[in-house]
DNA sequence: GTCGCTAGTAATCAGTCGATGCCTTCTCCG
DNA sequence: CGGAGAAGGCATCGACTGATTACTAGCGAC
């Protein structure tokens, strides 16, 4: 196999794997496996674990600016709302979130912070300039987004049925947005 | 030292090491140095390097819970803006917003899952009594707080200086509550 | 005084993880 | 054919980690 179709395979292990597990929880050999390849050709083709996780959330990051760009592409009038619901039909792949969520908790991370926060602000640029909205409603837009990642990864979909204020909070969120 | 005394000393060193580090990433020797006493002593005390987050975690969520029950207890009447306020200033303490965002990305864990989806809906429930909100007014309350942690989470605070758009967002964010 | 209980440590184990070095296989080009 | 380079695995190392065991010092009761 290429060398790069081998690379987005990884890659795509590299997700999945991140997802559940996060950064440090997450074992170069799990990704091996997912991939199908062994461990140390899983480390050398990226070097470093920390590159391969910053490679991979780089990937999810862009994932993300590119739904947003063709969502502006289509060029509806409600921009705000139909980014908003290409969030959540994208993240439908919630591995996409997981990994996203898992970086948000790595800011202090002397390496791997700077990164993850240019991924962040790069994705806030860009809907402030897709949608034109104020500060505020780039704010608001950003607060929902992070609400539903919480809700999320924190499984309350799959355990709604467990508490009945959660079933309301899930679908008042997430109501009219195809979820 | 008396073993209450010697407990609540660890877990202060629990919360400050899971802070930093997550769950995965944190070891409990780590914590054990922090605390100043050996590692077999923590694992002992508490089992599991488990059973230790989750009383660290329970621990941080307890006293977010406190200080929204003292604001219900001083009872003004713009409760939700003050149950804002009194977040911000109770997040100061970085640890505690660290911990609860480290927890968030734990709800997929078989065992850690469900006890931090329970402080979750815990506070969610909470906040829903003292304020009398509807579900759309506290998804919202919610929503601005995720972003908080975020943000903070991300260090974006420390480097907004590095970028206009980031130093914007912040303050918007957090105006008027007293960062 | 010594017995028993509590707080706490040192030593150590068994497993794990990221990384490195060396070998093999395949393919393409001259 | 032959060799050079790329793809990829195997063996292994050194460090780390959670947990267990055995031990010691202090202290109150009888």
């Amino acid at each position: 196999m290429s060398a790069e179709d081998r690379r987005d395979q990884v890659l795509d292990a590299a997700v999945a794997a991140f997802a559940e597990g996060g950064y440090t929880g997450t074992t170069t050999d799990q990704v091996a496996r997912r991939a199908g390849v062994s461990q140390p050709y899983v480390v050398r083709m990226f070097g470093t674990k920390q590159a391969l996780f910053l490679a991979a959330h780089e990937r999810v990051m862009a994932r993300l600016g590119e739904a947003f760009a063709e969502v502006a592409r289509a060029g509806g009038d409600q921009t705000a709302h139909e980014l908003a619901t290409a969030y959540v039909q994208l993240i439908k792949d919630q591995d996409l979130l997981r990994v996203m969520q898992h970086g948000f908790s790595l800011g202090a991370d002397p390496d791997l912070g700077p990164a993850v926060r240019a991924s962040f602000l790069r994705v806030v640029r860009q809907i402030r300039e897709l949608t034109g909205a104020t500060v505020e409603e780039t704010r608001d837009f950003l607060a929902q987004g992070m609400l539903i990642n919480v809700l999320v990864a924190l499984q309350l979909p799959e355990h709604a049925g467990d508490d009945p204020d959660a079933a309301a909070l899930i679908s008042c969120v997430l109501e009219k947005k195809g979820f």
